[in-house]
DNA sequence: GGGTAAGCGAGACGGTACGTCAAGTCTTCTG
DNA sequence: CAGAAGACTTGACGTACCGTCTCGCTTACCC
């Protein structure tokens, strides 16, 4: 077992502190996710955690990013409307089914009552989820398959704030269906 | 002063407790609303908040409910497109603007981490919101000026989602050009 | 049921009350004795017991003052000797065995803690316990088998405070035997 | 400032409880005696007084046992009638006018009412206290003063338990006169 | 024999202290 | 010198009773 050294943070600690949170958050829910139960289930101590992350949000947001940077790269096929088909479908399993949607769901939870979190969140997950969301219609536009003047902020909204409603809102399901449809929906519009 | 009776609880004290768990929300924030804190300046006994009360967030619903009742009624001018323009504007302005709001935000918030606050939102606002919210659009169907065959939930999802996204997510302000424009767009779909 | 009426208190309520106390103490011990326990088995509105009892203290030397009165009358055989042993075999049994023992325990408790429980105690109880426990003695005076120059305060103390000595601090068994000795004792100073 | 460390308890923290729930006990009495109390004066958490006491009798033992074992010394002149008559009166000072005398009777109340509290205060001070009340007379027969068949136990109960009987029951005062008297009686029994 | 007032049950109220929990800080020792 | 261990202060939790206060019902007396 590794007990500190004297070059620097140990790469242990910081992997084992990162999936005792995510463990916890899917096991017990934000509520029960504590300072001292991810330190006792990562096998580290208190203080350790206090040394690197200034909050139990901070860690779940840099478990959370990676995942969410890994599984949410939208798909180039060269058509528009099968990508953004696939995306969607992909952001919608992504945020009902994988522990890593919970966790999102909590940290959008936790940005409404903490400033510093929304923040955070904005800068290291939103920001990046918004360029991602909107490269299948950057594609089609240097491709020719839209126009330049398309606005595609407005169209990455209309697109994927419905199913962030459903997620964090109503909590219905979000099927293929439903996506398909939001697709169809943009499309049919010009 | 009133000190308990028979006939069930102290509507004077209901009020107080209400007001203040307001008031130390838009003050303090969620994190800093306790019920001590709530009982302290309502100048009502602990007890009294639990013999009532389940938890903090039950009483931010008790006190949320009736505001947004009052306040989201919709409009009914006999042209869709102005109730519409009117129902979103005043709707964004409801989360973004007033007490309130900031109440609603913190349940959104706390629903995502506890799924009997999440039931407890839906029941006792989103579905009567849902509900106001399709009112001019099923005034539109009965005047003939819609089809009877407008799939009138959909309609809502894409009329309301883009503002509670950015609400919840992105923290963007709301303005009236914003909403006119989710609007304009959906009437000019058909 | 009784519900009140104009002149003067329930009697059914005060003995519901005392036998109350009396159960409540042996069952679950001093410290398991509320007010609130004493209401609600006795069947009483607690605002009934506050009414005619300043404290449970107050209750339990109500209910125990005639129980001991009772229950401790000294004999009177005639012989001295005969009438200490069977007044100190008694006097043991009562402390050590009965009910009312252990209520006189918890309230010889409760009078090291509370000056005003101690002077009732007194008042109430213990001097008159103290003057049976001299009859005896004063028989045997007035028949002219002890001298009239008998310290009887002082041979009361000699005789009775080795009991109280082991039922309130070494929790030892008071047996028979023990208090014929300290009979034989006493008796053989002369 | 000590903050605490890996070897264990703070014996600064452990003082100030120690001392605080004697001064407290002293100053309102053991109703008064509360753990929150005890925490604000000794400027500790109230965690820190449960993590190593179970009660807060627990503390009043602690702070007891010390100082009976050293008030309480029974003296060594070579004289049976003076050793007894100085331990018995020193013993009545203690109880009586003495702080940790107070903390003595309010330990015996509550014995009297949680047999926890009774089987420490035995196992912690009443045996060792017995042990002390015997050391003059087993001196005395060391020295052939006394015969070896000397009872000792029952000479002890004759010898302090009048004392107690005054202390916990009557509240008389106990002078020096009346110690000397016990003494007397029991020297002339033999 | 109807009105009136005291005693009663019920139980909500403002409080105080309980014992627990986790937060975040600090200190010491180990590798 | 980072990390494991863990004691510390702080403060909120939810609970249990306290003693006080209506309230409406049920008598029993009194006109």
């Amino acid at each position: 077992m590794h007990h500190g050294n004297r070059h620097g943070r140990s790469e242990e600690a910081r992997q084992a502190v990162l999936e005792a949170a995510d463990d916890l958050l899917v096991e017990k829910g934000f509520a029960g996710l504590t300072v001292e139960g991810i330190a006792t289930r990562a096998g580290v101590a208190k203080q350790t955690i206090y040394r690197w992350w200034p909050s139990k949000t901070e860690i779940l947001i840099e478990a959370f990013v990676d995942d969410a940077a890994q599984y949410l790269t939208p798909p180039d096929t060269g058509d528009l409307a099968t990508d953004l088909r696939r995306h969607l479908a992909r952001l919608a399993d992504f945020l009902t089914k994988t522990d890593a949607g919970a966790v999102f769901r909590a940290l959008a939870g936790q940005a409404q009552h903490d400033p510093t979190v929304a923040d955070r969140l904005r800068a290291d997950h939103l920001t990046h989820q918004c360029a991602r969301d909107s490269q299948p219609l950057l594609n089609a536009i240097a491709r020719g398959d839209l126009p330049a003047t398309t606005d595609v902020d407005s169209a990455v909204e209309q697109l994927v704030s419905p199913i962030y409603y459903r997620v964090l809102l109503t909590g219905e399901p979000v099927p293929r269906k439903y996506t398909n449809h939001l697709v169809t929906q943009y499309l049919s519009q010009t």
